[in-house]
DNA sequence: AGGTCAACGTAACATGGCGTAACAAAAGCG
DNA sequence: CGCTTTTGTTACGCCATGTTACGTTGACCT
């Protein structure tokens, strides 16, 4: 992954370099900005893994700043401020910040905060990457998830109906974390409708049923698509994913 | 993805309970906890989205409790502390605390975090979530902890239900400690409904010896699977685990 | 020792979830 | 329009799990 570029944003210039060197020194790209646009420019042109932001930007507000690049971005953001009441604090958590930090810092402090929350978000894929095309390994078969087949562990390529697709990459979506019926149901409803209360038969076993009898070797004993009784089914799988283009 | 399901530790059996009322009257699961081992027993036993830990925990210490965790697993953990000294927060970061809050907090504020956590972490894909396999050895037996079967002394394989490979589970998770049958019943209880507190027949008495009839050599005088008559039961035998690749 | 009683083991039974075969309805497709 | 393929429904039976009932065990008392 490289070496983490923080992005430094904050209007007073002597505190933005005073910040910047201080993460050079301890080892990461640290990059000033002051304004907005000048933020988005750094994210439309870099590569940016985390964004310093203080709240008090002159005639900008930090906090609506957030708000704005999360309703486009995944990127991580701390919001630094001397506003320190709860209320304050809440609104930043509030447009999806990631961490609240109160002036005057413990400069200490701030980098460990900062390593908590890259720490968790190195192992999120940004939106941007989430588009890629991504193959599925688990258990010997292959899934690019694109197209409405598996290959075998043995070669062999078996197709499967769009539903019977739909649901593996539900499946796949969730491992090791038991859905039920409803949820699964409502997962393959692409309608986006919101939730249709109740009443719906066994389709959703039938369909397990039928993708088990495909990719499960002996489908009367599952071992990837197992039945949690009176809640369910899960996916167990070691699943690893190639994010290749 | 389903209901939030937090893990509430706190050796106070009081702002356990406030804690994990408030949470449920915010629309997560809360479970309570209040030992290192009764955490282990969650984690094994169901799924848990985010732990908030307390860091004084009678004789245990929750900052050592987190860093044992994350040597073994990604779950998002929040350090909660009356403990409040930048050294002491920043040895929560260092052990891999996603967050760590000082006590008394402001309890909406605690949502906002637990939110603000979960957001980055419930992205988390699939590659993080390498399932761990550890292979359980005792008396001869061997368990893989996966699949609901266990091979014996001899080489036979013996096959569980799902329940009874639970059980085992819980009882390797824990063994030489007795347990009642109310915590047998809780770590079974996937459900995540906080405890019911009354009521329930002889299920557990069934689960143990059924269990005991396909483990024990004379199930009429268990040498692994023991009864603590007045208690519940204990688990005693030796055992070793292997962490394979 | 013998007696008492609660705790426990377990056989027998009850229940309800689930797999699935067979059928029916939709959705493609020429 | 028929024919095929996919998807949903119904019905039936199995079996995991829980409950009940009764016999046995063991701790405690006198």
């Amino acid at each position: 992954m490289g070496i983490p570029r923080l992005l430094v944003v904050d209007d007073d210039s002597e505190m933005r370099s005073m910040m910047t060197q201080f993460f050079q020194q301890n080892g990461y790209i640290a990059l000033p900005a002051s304004s907005e646009n000048e933020i988005r420019s750094h994210l439309t042109s870099g590569r940016i893994d985390l964004i310093l932001l203080d709240v008090m930007l002159g005639d900008e507000n930090g906090v609506e700043i957030c708000a704005r690049l999360r309703r486009e971005q995944d990127v991580p953001i701390i919001l630094v401020s001397a506003l320190s009441a709860d209320h304050q604090r809440m609104a930043g958590y509030e447009v999806g910040a990631d961490d609240y930090i109160a002036k005057p810092f413990n400069p200490q402090l701030l980098l460990a905060r900062v390593r908590a929350v890259m720490q968790r978000a190195r192992r999120t894929p940004s939106l941007a990457y989430r588009r890629r095309t991504r193959t599925f390994h688990f258990d010997g078969w292959v899934y690019d998830g694109k197209r409405d087949e598996v290959h075998s562990p043995e070669g062999y390529l078996v197709s499967l109906s769009q539903r019977e697709s739909a649901l593996l990459k539900v499946l796949l979506a969730n491992p090791h974390i038991p859905l039920t019926r409803d949820e699964i149901a409502a997962a393959l409803d692409v309608t986006g409708e919101t939730d249709k209360p109740e009443a719906q038969g066994r389709a959703i076993d039938m369909l397990v049923g039928r993708l088990r009898s495909k990719i499960e070797a002996n489908p009367k004993d599952p071992q990837m698509l197992r039945t949690e009784r009176g809640v369910g089914y899960v996916f167990t799988a070691d699943i690893s994913v190639d994010e290749d283009a």
